[in-house]
DNA sequence: GTAAAAAGAATGAACGTTCATTCCGTGGGG
DNA sequence: CCCCACGGAATGAACGTTCATTCTTTTTAC
């Protein structure tokens, strides 16, 4: 039978239980009864918890990439290509808050940390087109020289402040604001 | 005996486990462990673990909301005084990073949101100086004039984000990088 | 082609562990 | 002698995980 089917359909119900209820609030019975299947069907897929838990993230991961290159044009001026990697992440984002909600799950667990950790001192390189982007900026001289940590969070720290606060009701994003929102962003970065 | 002190040791060792481990990491055995006490006698002090966890937060506010207005004048233009809290907040959660943290795992929790919630709609102006500042600085047309909650996300997410990058040492913030920093963030709301 | 047999998938009750909370015996101050 | 703050064992609920069993599909034998 269709062994990836089954597969998937965990996946899904437990990115959603994880999104809206957090790792904690959501027992592996409680996904095995929203995915539709036994308890113990689970273990057939995933080792345990943790696996799922990361392949979820993982497979979150190579979906949003491709989402945000598409049309991002490396040879273009830098203030260009800030504006389309930020415009395409809040779009992704807002069109698709588990996805979101699932992110900040693992980014605020201890696995998150230690993912984090390993990309930034261990050079994985994972967000290729951001770290090329930062440096050339600054090679150009067109952003703040600042350290890339520094940068990141300063583009990206309002950028997921108010894809939260977006998720949250707290606020509306329409295509405007998001255009003025990103702006702003790059206002931070800029020199 | 000494009620008050026992009061607050209770707080001090749970502030330092969530801090460390989070809320889930922070068995209530081991916090009575850490303060030295039998596990039953924290419910002396607190109805239960929710009560302990929320009393903590209002505690943590009483304590840093004075700090960041030492000193905070707020006839001064706006810039300055933007720049004056941006400053006070990062160099008090880098010089006590367990508040921080605790803050950290209380806003991304269920408690969190609920909370953010009645302050943002029920406009329970906890933010006071923060709210006057932006309003300000609205009408006298020196920031952008974007909704009330993108404005604290664009000037505090880069903020969280880099006392995070600090703490968890993947930079190191100086008293000149952090100056450098708020003013990024101010270039980011500043029209 | 069909029936029997083997293999593979799926199940959910049961297990051991961990947790928040309660209960009760103890000991020191009034 | 009494009171009550205290400690920590006891309690029961909830969890992740396991495993004996059932159901489904595939293979084999004739």
């Amino acid at each position: 039978m269709e062994k990836c089917d089954k597969r998937e359909i965990i996946m899904k119900a437990a990115l959603e239980m994880v999104a809206e209820h957090g790792f904690h609030g959501s027992p592996m019975a409680m996904i095995a009864e929203r995915a539709g299947v036994g308890a113990g069907t689970i273990y057939r897929y995933f080792e345990n918890k943790e696996v799922l838990i990361q392949e979820l993230y993982r497979d979150l991961e190579d979906r949003i990439f491709p989402v945000l290159l598409e049309g991002y044009v490396p040879e273009r001026p830098i203030r260009e290509r800030f504006l389309h990697l930020g415009t395409a992440w809040l779009r992704y984002v807002i069109n698709n808050p588990l996805d979101f909600l699932y992110l900040e799950q693992f980014h605020n667990s201890p696995y998150g940390v230690e993912f984090r950790r390993d990309k930034i001192l261990g050079k994985k390189e994972g967000c290729g087109p951001f770290h090329d982007l930062f440096n050339d900026g600054i090679s150009q001289q067109v952003i703040k020289g600042l350290p890339l940590v520094i940068l990141f969070s300063l583009f990206f720290g309002p950028l997921v402040a108010v894809a939260r606060d977006h998720i949250l009701s707290f606020v509306t994003l329409d295509d405007a604001l998001i255009a003025l929102t990103v702006e702003a962003c790059w206002d931070g970065v800029k020199r």
